[in-house]
DNA sequence: GCCGTTTTCGGCCCGACTGTTTTCAGTCG
């Protein structure tokens, strides 16, 4: 089913036809016009709205038909429908213009139809309507935590609240305490929450909410009773962002652990406490939630507790169609009357691990990291799940920089802890000199530079043939590669002449500057790159940061299929403020039969670590080993090197 | 509103906690 692989007919039907063999003749002027199709055939005028403004109607109408007390059924599938769109790898508006409509899962008639107005005419009459009917401002009530579409319903129909400020003064005067189900407290509770809703944290990167997590478990670990600590949520899944961190624990001793987590020095306050789950905020921002897991029964646990909700949703329903129903408790059996089974029939399974708990589905254990429903249920039942890549697998790092331009430490520190990982390579790619912030490297500097590299690499070598190396040097052993971070400039030029990029082992290219360009010009740029017989990689292609720059404006289809036909590498930047490209992009990239690596972009030696981030995207982008350059030995990346100057040159 | 080798109509995942209630609704994850 396409549910298996959302949208790769869209993305493939394009572009299948004009793939590798067409692109450098007539392909060529399709891949440079970015536009695709001619201009002409857009409405004038009318904006194309991204995956994520499309995403954020459809949420916003969910949330008001919620408000309106519309059928829960309906308001959920507007809420999955918009979740499906904002990770479809499909520019979606675009295809509805082009007239060949991706298959979304979520997405059916009616929602359809939405889709090709606002595709088409930039709004939707539907949408504005609800909007008169149901304000911004109340569904921005929502957020308010404690507070659900009931309560926005009530206040709204019984007290005429519209906005933030109307609720904070009938809460503050007392109105609300008549209302049904409503209290003094209640009141009180709605105050605290607005309070909340004031310095209400973002959510975290990867690399806060490991430091945090690890902390708590250390400060838990010795209390008596506890057999075991796992993280789970979406820390465990290694979404990019984290803004809840949850916690399980194994123990004979629920009312110890519990009483100790509500009472750590790090807590602001306690949310909530019952016998076997707790919640609390912490000083410094997050919510964290304890639950309690009988030990020997721990494996449905952790499904549950890791996540995603889609991906529960859907075992919860496989269950059920198999008899039984899922929680995390376990699987309790269903009756004829699809209630479970009470009393002396009630019959309870329990397993000690995940894999059990997967197994009575019939599927095969699916890493958290690809527990999102993008297909990986399917996968598991037809036992096609990938085998994805690992850190281990990793034998170098293509993408590093020194202190001789924005880096903290020395090539030679740099290099030595490369090595001490058990690499056989790194890359020094420290910055070209257009990127003056960065005290990029004019050609000068580069020869000085490679002075330093030849003389380190001379002692490698002494000591490897001498077996002075760390013990983790692979056979190979260890190699400093001269690379360089090579400028894209606003023109679409390179900074460096061709002559200089040739003497370099390996070229990373990106794009820091005029980041707000047409997509035309923007394209031009990266295409550019990719063309260049020097360039093996494109750094950061997205050029975003997590919670700060938007993505780059690219047409992502010509630069898998620009990138697959050059030989180009894409990189997942493992900088936990990048991810970059990002899990669905990696996946879409390999797809169009793209090689990737996956590198630190280290400014430092502790930065080195940060490829597990970038390993743990690459995971949840389905990517194998087979799909990362820098899992092959140094003289076959070196080779892939060589060959792509030879083609192009 | 979506979806279907059990259904084109009738389903649609589950439980803890909270607070206001005498048996439950709302919220949350």
């Amino acid at each position: 089913m396409a549910t298996s692989d959302p949208g790769r007919e869209g993305t493939g039907a394009p572009n299948a036809a004009s793939g590798p063999e067409r692109a450098g003749t007539g392909g060529r002027d399709a891949a440079s016009d970015p536009g695709r199709p001619p201009g002409d055939m857009l409405p004038p005028g009318v904006p194309l709205l991204s995956n994520a403004e499309l995403a954020a109607i459809f949420h916003e109408i969910g949330d008001m038909l919620e408000v309106q007390g519309e059928l829960v059924f309906k308001t959920v599938a507007y809420h999955r429908a918009a979740d499906a769109i904002a990770h479809s790898p499909v520019e979606v508006a675009r295809a509805y213009r082009e007239g060949h409509p991706p298959r979304i899962p979520g997405v059916g008639a009616a929602i359809s139809k939405k889709l090709l107005e606002l595709a088409t005419t930039g709004r939707l009459a539907f949408h504005e309507r609800l909007r008169a009917e149901v304000p911004p401002s109340l569904v921005a009530l929502l957020e308010i935590p404690g507070v659900g579409p009931r309560t926005v319903k009530l206040l709204h129909e019984q007290r005429g609240i519209e906005t933030l400020d109307d609720l904070r003064r009938a809460a503050e005067a007392g109105h609300l305490r008549d209302l049904r189900g409503m209290s003094e407290r209640t009141e009180a509770a709605i105050l605290d929450g607005i309070a909340q809703l004031d310095r209400r944290q973002q959510r975290m990167r990867l690399g806060e909410a490991e430091r945090i997590v690890e902390g708590i478990v250390a400060e838990l670990r010795d209390t008596p009773g506890v057999h075991a600590l796992v993280p789970a949520g979406s820390f465990r899944r290694r979404r990019e962002t984290i803004g809840d961190l949850d916690l399980l624990a194994s123990t004979d001793d629920p009312g110890a652990l519990v009483g100790r987590f509500v009472a750590m020095p790090s807590v602001d306050r306690v949310l909530g406490s019952g016998p076997h789950k707790a919640s609390v905020r912490l000083h410094e921002g997050p919510q964290v939630d304890l639950m309690v897991m009988p030990p020997g029964e721990e494996g449905t646990y952790l499904v549950h507790f890791t996540g995603s909700k889609e991906h529960n949703v859907r075992l919860r329903s496989r269950a059920r169609e198999r008899g039984w129903s899922l929680s995390e408790k376990g699987y309790l059996r269903l009756g004829p009357d699809g209630e479970p089974l009470t009393g002396d029939a009630a019959e309870l399974r329990t397993f000690a691990t995940e894999g059990e708990a997967y197994a009575f589905l019939g599927l095969a254990w699916v890493a958290p990291e690809l527990r999102e429903d993008r297909g990986e249920i399917e996968a598991a039942a037809e036992g096609r799940l990938p085998q994805l890549i690992e850190p281990a697998d990793l034998r170098g790092d293509c993408h590093a920089h020194s202190d001789w331009s924005d880096g903290v430490h020395s090539i030679e520190q740099m290099a030595e802890a490369a090595r001490a990982r058990g690499y056989a390579y790194q890359a020094l790619t420290d910055h070209s000199f257009g990127l003056a912030i960065a005290r990029g490297l004019t050609p000068e500097r580069v020869l000085e530079q490679r002075a330093v590299v030849v003389a380190l690499n001379d002692r490698f070598a002494r000591e490897e043939d001498a077996g002075r190396a760390p013990a983790a040097t692979p056979a190979e052993g260890f190699r400093l590669l001269h690379g360089c971070e090579l400028e894209i400039r606003a023109d679409a030029t390179l900074d460096f002449p061709d002559e200089v990029l040739a003497g370099f082992d390996l070229v990373v290219a990106s794009l820091h500057v005029s980041r707000r360009q047409p997509r035309e010009q923007l394209m031009a740029r990266v295409l550019a790159a990719l063309r260049s017989p020097h360039v093996d990689i494109l750094a950061h292609p997205a050029g975003r940061m997590i919670g700060g720059r938007e993505d780059l404006d690219l047409d992502w289809d010509t630069v898998y299929a620009e990138a697959a036909r050059t030989g180009t590498l894409l990189e997942i930047n493992g900088s936990d403020h990048r991810l970059d490209l990002s899990d669905e992009r990696a996946r879409a990239a390999i797809g169009h039969g793209c090689l990737l690596s996956i590198d630190s972009d280290a400014h430092r030696v502790e930065e080195l670590d940060s490829v597990r981030w970038g390993v743990a995207t690459a995971r949840r982008g389905w990517v194998e080993a087979s799909g990362v350059a820098n899992t092959w030995p140094r003289d076959r990346l070196l080779d892939w090197v060589r060959r792509k100057e030879e083609r192009l040159v």
